[in-house]
DNA sequence: CCCCATCGCAACTCCGTAGTTGCAGATCGA
DNA sequence: TCGATCTGCAACTACGGAGTTGCGATGGGG
């Protein structure tokens, strides 16, 4: 419980990720778009190609996009799998929460409030 | 679809506030060990009071935690409804790249490759 | 074969923010 | 009432990363 499991830290790469507005748009452009170049990607955007391929790079970095070489091009495809993970953790951390609702109301069922166990 | 919905603008804030490993721990702790204030969370960890407030207003501006004041104490709880902001905005991306992934295969099926619409 | 377009690497700037410290106000216990 | 805590506000520092620019390398088209 108190080590990181493997699934936790591909959430925590993922959130790292995704806590960039510019690289959510990217991941949301490239799943409706389909397979892209970072070229294309910058023209519709004020940043430079550069910028561009340093998100991509993070996000590859988390496995949310995969990148393929086609001619002298790199097409880059959305790898939905890793939103698995983020979506795990924070189902157990609502999960968590929830059971330590139901705890406290259990207890206040039985006994008037005698302060909190901790 | 291109404007950015309420739900969009809700999960771009908690993709933010999660996107610090800090914070993360945060609410993690807070959604197992239930109320609890600023100065407990500090004791466990290796940064100052003030560090742990200032990420609590991360968290609270992102709607995730929700501050009650009780006596001179400002206890701190979880609150799991934005998360569902955050879930649906993966789930779209995801939707969207299989319908991505359906057409490909519907057109690929009826015709040789004729080239990406775009 | 030559030229153009695209990609990759590297150095640099700059702004946001995580973290600290200091102090004043508020609240509980004795 | 007085002291001990706990909180909140403000100014300051420092480090990471987002963005830019320049250049060399590589693959395609006329």
């Amino acid at each position: 419980m108190t080590k990181p499991t493997a699934s936790d830290r591909r959430a925590a790469a993922v959130f790292d990720a995704l806590g960039d507005p510019t690289r959510r748009g990217l991941l949301a452009e490239i799943g409706r778009s389909g397979p892209v170049t970072a070229t294309e990607l910058a023209a519709d955007r004020p940043v430079s190609r550069q910028a561009i391929v340093k998100h991509l790079q993070v996000l590859a970095a988390a496995g949310l996009v995969t990148a393929e070489k086609v001619g002298r091009e790199q097409r880059y495809t959305v790898t939905v799998a890793p939103l698995d993970d983020a979506a795990t953790w924070m189902a157990a951390v609502g999960s968590a929460w929830d059971r330590r609702l139901a705890k406290l109301a259990e207890r206040h069922r039985r006994t008037a409030p005698g302060g909190a166990p901790r």
